[in-house]
DNA sequence: ATCAACTCGTTGCACATGCAACTAGTGCAC
DNA sequence: GTGCACTAGTTGCATGTGCAACGAGTTGAT
């Protein structure tokens, strides 16, 4: 019962509203983009990580830290938006272990149509989060970062 | 590209320093309390709600809420913890459809024990984070609310 | 030149999750 | 009371995920 234990409360409360958020917005933005997409959230992130590369490609392991994904999970994401025909996997001249991934003009086409729906929904989410008392200071804080 | 379109950008970005953040404080969480007590960071989250209720119990779809999971999940989980002695179903006799969980000794123990290594991971967790500077001003951020 | 230690990406497997369909129970209209 | 719309929790099923093991390629020491 040290000085301390305010300091980790106030974490453990932190993180809780954090997550909190982080699981409205997500719900959100999940419903929304398989609607009216048939995208999941991952998949829409990894598309939009690749555009902001604008032109160019991702490795296989960059694409994982951005999407906050193992490198398993990556492959099979990876394959299934290959499939789809939205990304094309490119095999690197200097380095032949590695493998880049690009988008193809339908993948940026897709990810054009996709993007007000995302911003939209992301906004909407947000809104309803300020309601709830509990994440009104969060959401407040994250306009200003 | 009206005037509106940096609010959009800055809210965009905002998510995606919020999900990093969560990732990574969930990665963290996760390894420390699965290696230590072979708890996954849900079913933490799901003891300690459990057990911030005083004594007291709560129903599933609270339980699904705390979590934020989907009723089907939170059965699943429920039976998982139940099966290992941590908690019990209770039957609620003013509403038959309703079922309450409580905290067994056992699981009060367990969660005793869980705690310091969750609070101990959630501190290096926001240290770790606190030195990305896409991240830094988010940490600080959750310190204050 | 060779070998060991490493990184990169893929696959087998187990498992947790969401959705939809279902049963059981409640509450309200009439 | 009967019927109807609603809620609570459970189950079958499909799917996305992480871990561990693997093959292929790189790097550096000797």
């Amino acid at each position: 019962m040290g000085i301390g234990n305010d300091a980790v409360e106030i974490r453990a409360q932190g993180w809780r509203r954090l997550a909190a958020l982080h699981g409205l917005i997500e719900a959100v933005l999940e419903k929304e983009l398989q609607g009216a997409h048939r995208l999941s959230v991952v998949e829409y992130t990894v598309l939009d990580a690749l555009s902001r590369q604008d032109g160019w490609h991702m490795r296989m392991r960059q694409l994982a830290r951005a999407a906050a994904l193992s490198s398993s999970a990556t492959t099979r994401l990876v394959t299934r938006l290959e499939e789809r025909g939205l990304l094309t996997r490119v095999l690197c001249a200097d380095d032949r272990r590695g493998i880049y991934t690009e988008l193809t003009p339908a993948g940026r086409q897709l990810l054009d149509k996709a993007r007000p729906t995302h911003d939209r929904a992301l906004e909407t989410s947000l809104t309803q989060a300020e309601q709830l008392p509990e994440l009104e200071s969060l959401v407040a804080a994250l306009h200003l970062t």
